[in-house]
DNA sequence: TTGAAAGCGATACCAA
DNA sequence: TTGGTATCGCTTTCAA
């Protein structure tokens, strides 16, 4: 078995008090028996069991991190972001992947919530708020990364979608291109409908119409993508250009140009959207607009680990400014 | 606060013996006793302190997954399949990122121990076996994914690397390529060895020459494997095809090829290793072995979960057959 | 400077 | 069928 703070003080003849004192570095303890007990602790490999010491009040030293789906790139490295940061202030991470289903998003918030997590971390979509906003409300310490619900005091880490989705546009615009589609993710997601505002505002700063067939709603894999792609590519004037409002909708968009005969840019130029590894694999690399990933996972770890650490503070979004990457899937359009 | 066992006892007027049985389905209650409880339970939306009845010997349903790198997309797969298994069986999944660095899988390893985890996936590369050697002796749960360490007593569930290899060498082998490079991650780890001896034992029955200078060993990135295929085209006699150890690296390969302006297939042959997303990706799509993940990560798991419920027995290593996924980037070698 | 003891929220044994 | 109570490993208050 392990041995236990008894076993500790057993062996070096103290109390439990006296043991739990020196680990935790609290109380007037001579500098003797602390030697003493130090000793005694190397000697057994003595570690305090976290459980225990959660159960009297103190911190678990766990957070939770709710994603749509761990195996996709993006999240993968926001996870990683947030481990890294996690892990430099002492907590680990519990993952759980929800597939932007609410009844995941319940079962699992409410099974961290039996297992004590200090803190959760929100990256899922979530469609019915009130889950998130009882839990909030109830002081619960809760953060949200590259998820936006403006309607709930919450922090909240993310990129500015509408900037991102201007980016976009506006470099396919000052290339020439005047025939833009986009391929977008479900517009229930908060970040899509701001990247497409985006694209609207470019279009009007630019005098272009809005062309609502040139608008194709879907999931975010790359069949969904390259499925729209192909339904666009049936009308009778090809658009020039697409926007997809993240990378894997535009590795799609690009497959299904392929498919078609298409060559990106020559024929068609793509950008992307979150900048992840998938963007530097493609043929042509893909031009895409970057999310801070690193940087939005330490920010929002350490927005999460204030609240539990810190008197209560008035709730804040930060937004961060994207930034366009350009690469080679987009060029001035044919002819 | 959350309500407690306490709590529900007093408003159902039964003891917490009482309320603790009916949560656990134990003892004989009445049926007038069980529904009181059951209904005071939901009004008060009581959920069980997991810690708490850990401490009592119980399990936390929680496991650690230690892998390199959560953000590498392999990983991340494993991931999903694991925390996918896990969540069926009821288990929570917590991640380490390790960097195949032994200290911070041995800081891991303790700290998931302090949180008491029911048992730990170890997925990530060790060196110093003694590390796990000492805990799996203990009987503390273990299980091995994607990593083989033959001389410790420990479930384990990998693709056979030697047929992969062999299987990756032969294809290209029976295409017509006689001067195959490898470009291989750090010999140290067991899978690299067996893919690369899967690759001679192929080359031998063909009664081909293994030839030294056709092997390049590196890390695991895209930019390693860039590096090491730019090298290999140094040479005066080049390479038809390349057999990479990981998608990784094939994709830094053919990378590497085209800055060379050497066509993929045409002028060279480039097989993966994993099968990840990655590989539909590329363009042409990577020819690749293919690593059934997720029944891998269901195995482990079931592995694991049964060290924990049932009678000691005979550790086992599953070696799973991988498979040749054949797609656009290899070929007949030129003329 | 040290220790006795209550308490955290559950489980399980033993009585009633 | 139900309940009293010791126990798990630790923290913390209060006395000594």
């Amino acid at each position: 078995m392990k041995p236990t703070i008894y076993d500790v003080a057993r062996i070096a003849s103290v109390s439990i008090a006296t043991v739990s004192k020196v680990i935790n570095g609290k109380g007037n303890i001579s500098d003797k028996t602390r030697q003493k007990v130090l000793n005694v602790m190397k000697e057994l490999q003595y570690q305090p069991n976290v459980l225990a010491s959660a159960l009297t009040g103190k911190r678990t030293y766990t957070i939770g991190l709710l994603l749509p789906d761990i195996s996709n790139p993006f999240f993968a490295e926001i996870a990683r972001a947030v481990e890294d940061r996690g892990g430099e202030l002492g907590f680990n991470v519990m993952i759980c992947s929800t597939d932007n289903n609410d009844a995941k998003v319940e079962k699992y918030i409410s099974l961290l919530r039996q297992k004590s997590v200090d803190g959760i971390i929100i990256g899922t979509g979530v469609q019915d708020q009130e889950i998130l906003a009882s839990i909030a409300t109830e002081g619960f310490p809760l953060a949200l990364i590259a998820r936006d619900m403006p309607s709930l005091a919450v922090d909240t880490v993310l990129v500015d979608d509408f900037v991102g989705g201007y980016l976009a546009t506006k470099h396919l615009l000052d290339l020439g291109h005047r025939r833009i589609a986009v391929v977008t993710e479900n517009l229930k997601v908060s970040s899509s409908r701001d990247r497409l505002r985006g694209y609207r505002q470019a279009l009007e700063d630019k005098g272009i119409c809005y062309d609502e067939t040139l608008i194709k709603t879907t999931d975010f894999s790359i069949a969904d993508g390259k499925k729209k792609a192909l339904e666009l590519f049936e009308a009778e004037l090809l658009p020039t250009a697409v926007f997809a409002c993240n990378d894997l909708l535009a590795i799609g968009v690009m497959q299904a140009a392929k498919e078609r005969g298409l060559r990106v840019p020559a024929d068609l130029s793509v950008v992307g959207f979150d900048n992840t590894i998938l963007a530097t694999i493609t043929d042509p690399m893909l031009t895409t607009v970057a999310q801070p990933i690193e940087h939005m996972g330490k920010q929002v770890v350490d927005l999460l680990v204030q609240q539990m650490t810190q008197e209560p503070r008035t709730k804040q979004r930060v937004i961060l400014r994207p930034e366009l990457i350009i690469r080679n899937s987009t060029n001035v359009p044919k002819a």
